[in-house]
DNA sequence: CTGAAAGCGCTTACAG
DNA sequence: CTGAAAGCGCTTACAG
């Protein structure tokens, strides 16, 4: 009998497993050529070294096998594996999944694929995730680094492109940075445009905290006659907000104003002086800072300091792709704007609780 | 002069480069073995093939060297990447981050890594992911599939093993599923047995609200003398919400508990509610679903249904750990559970709005 | 425009 | 307990 070898996978009917794969020789030999030229014609900077009409063939070839490039293989012998790691504490929160969302979205328009590392602040997990992306050869890392960490994490990122997120913890890689004390001083300013005279801070000292701080006293600092005190809170959170602002409320609060640390804490801030009787922006003008979701949903819609977080994904992106191209680079501050919505207006004439906007001075 | 060959990196003094990586060949070198017995050594299956003293030896020359096995090449010679991909449509959102975030700690235990795909429900991009992750040679996928996935991806599906999560599109891979029924009949269960006799339902009709629908009317119908009302939102939004109950309100809402879609939709009627001067839960009682961040910060703090969105992710990597080794799997089916706070209580003594719980009727 | 040889770094049988 | 050979699937110079 006589094998016509037409079909090879004849042999093995219905035998089709992940691992029955087609290979780059499978698809040569179909199409009539060597794995060189096939390879050529599948690589851009190559393809046109390769005759048209063979290149149709070897596509076609391809097609029929359903042939996939076998990226592993590749990058053993290419040393680059078209990905990258993404290292961050969380991604429940509102603010990073955006980033990292919009991080994932740019990085496959360049053909790369994200690996995800979860940390929790936790620095042996972090570092516990450098090891591990070092042994994946990732061309790089995104990387949102926890407030002091592992000094031998130091040492690896010495070794290959890192792009430091909103912190940066080590000198040597470059980072995308938000201007936060720019952030809190347009917050500021746009209450003492709108003519307050008493606007206090809600703060949360983290990483952040301070620089917002020092924007915010910069624009009280400029303004003739306005007065401002930093508060801070002792957590983040809107219970931690709505308590501090309690506590403010019973000692005698009586600032027309208030710049929060963030969305979450308006929301607290807004709520305890709502539940006082104080209405929100009649009585008080409230502002947030991130923009998220929450501003979009608290009633009043709430007036807050957008740091772009997609820009943000983007350009971490962008720059990490110059590093890995070799370039050196600078960090990048990302310069954000303020979105006003419905939580801020003029203040209510003075000594009196605010209805309407009067015209006049009483 | 004699070369002593102490110290191989003498040669190229401080041109450490990722580029310049020690590979197993050097350790095996340095420690004066085969290369085959330096990967027995590191290969815990193999490890007790090797002399105890030999290990010691190689593993001193490892660590000396810094060497970190090259995993792509690994991968080429084992048919295993030990990556999984995970597939969803979004991130930005208090329920899959959590879910993502607890399948990226439990592979991290078998000592996988995840790539991450972000799909924004998108066909073009989820199928796109999908012939991505192929040519990545992923050994699994995790998969909150698209409402209906592109036709090609159906069968790329049938390639590999993958575990779908929270819905299940195809019929050839396993799911891990949440009893959604059950869980409206939970909440539904909870006001009959606190004594409520008028009991509407907000919902909104996606994949899982027809379901929701469903459990809640079985509690209705088997607890005499009940009323219940299904309305729904035209979006799952807070203000869709909101505007929602506005409207039953305008047209005479006479129920003393709500069962709300999610945290967020019972957010939404939780303001409409109040603004028109109803408390709750004096007045009405509400209830979530997906006990998200949300519902601890709402006031009152929210009773709500808990999908357990921790055992969702271990489960589903669990259950594709199981196909990873050939076994065969069936869907999973987790139980949701009912966390009570402080929105629901007993229902106001009929004709009057309530106060406190009077002991009697009137 | 096309191909034969060599090698990326690892591991799997097969011997001893 | 240890090693020589072969190969996973691809691509990079080098020839022609």
């Amino acid at each position: 009998m006589i094998k016509r070898g037409i079909h090879v996978r004849d042999s093995r009917p219905n035998e089709r497993s992940k691992r029955d794969v087609v290979t780059l020789k499978d698809v040569a030999r179909a199409a009539g050529v060597s794995p060189i030229t096939a390879s050529r014609a599948f690589n851009p900077l190559q393809a046109h070294k390769v005759a048209p009409r063979t290149r149709e063939r070897i596509f076609r070839a391809a097609q029929e096998l359903g042939y996939r490039t076998n990226i592993p293989a590749r990058a053993l012998r290419q040393q680059r594996t078209y990905q990258i790691a993404l290292v961050v504490p969380y991604i429940s929160d509102s603010f990073l999944p955006d980033i990292v969302e919009g991080i994932q979205i740019e990085a496959t328009k360049s053909d790369y694929s994200c690996l995800l590392y979860v940390t929790h602040y936790d620095r042996e997990r972090e570092y516990a995730a450098f090891k591990s992306l070092m042994r994946k050869l990732v061309d790089g890392v995104i990387w949102f680094p926890s407030v002091s960490p592992h000094p031998e994490l130091m040492d690896l990122v010495r070794d290959l492109p890192v792009v430091q997120l909103l912190h940066k913890e080590h000198p040597d890689a470059p980072a995308v940075l938000v201007d936060q004390e720019h952030g809190a001083y347009l917050a500021a300013h746009h209450l003492i445009e709108l003519g307050h005279q008493h606007i206090d801070a809600l703060m949360y000292l983290d990483r952040h905290g301070g620089q917002r701080v020092k924007g915010f006293q910069r624009a009280i600092s400029e303004a003739a006659g306005v007065t401002g005190r930093v508060h801070t809170a002792s957590g983040s959170d809107v219970l931690d907000a709505q308590r501090a602002v309690e506590g403010l409320l019973a000692s005698g609060f009586f600032a027309t104003g208030l710049v929060c640390y963030s969305d979450v804490m308006a929301w607290g801030a807004m709520r305890a002086l709502q539940t006082a009787g104080r209405r929100v922006p009649d009585d008080v003008s409230v502002i947030g800072f991130d923009n998220t979701q929450l501003s979009e949903s608290l009633e009043p819609r709430l007036t807050t300091v957008d740091q772009s977080r997609l820009r943000i994904g983007e350009q971490a992106v962008s720059l990490l792709m110059k590093s890995l191209s070799g370039e050196t680079c600078d960090d990048l501050v990302i310069t954000p704007s303020l979105v006003v919505r419905s939580s801020t207006q003029a203040p209510p004439p003075a000594g009196k609780p605010g209805r309407l906007r009067p015209a006049t001075d009483p």
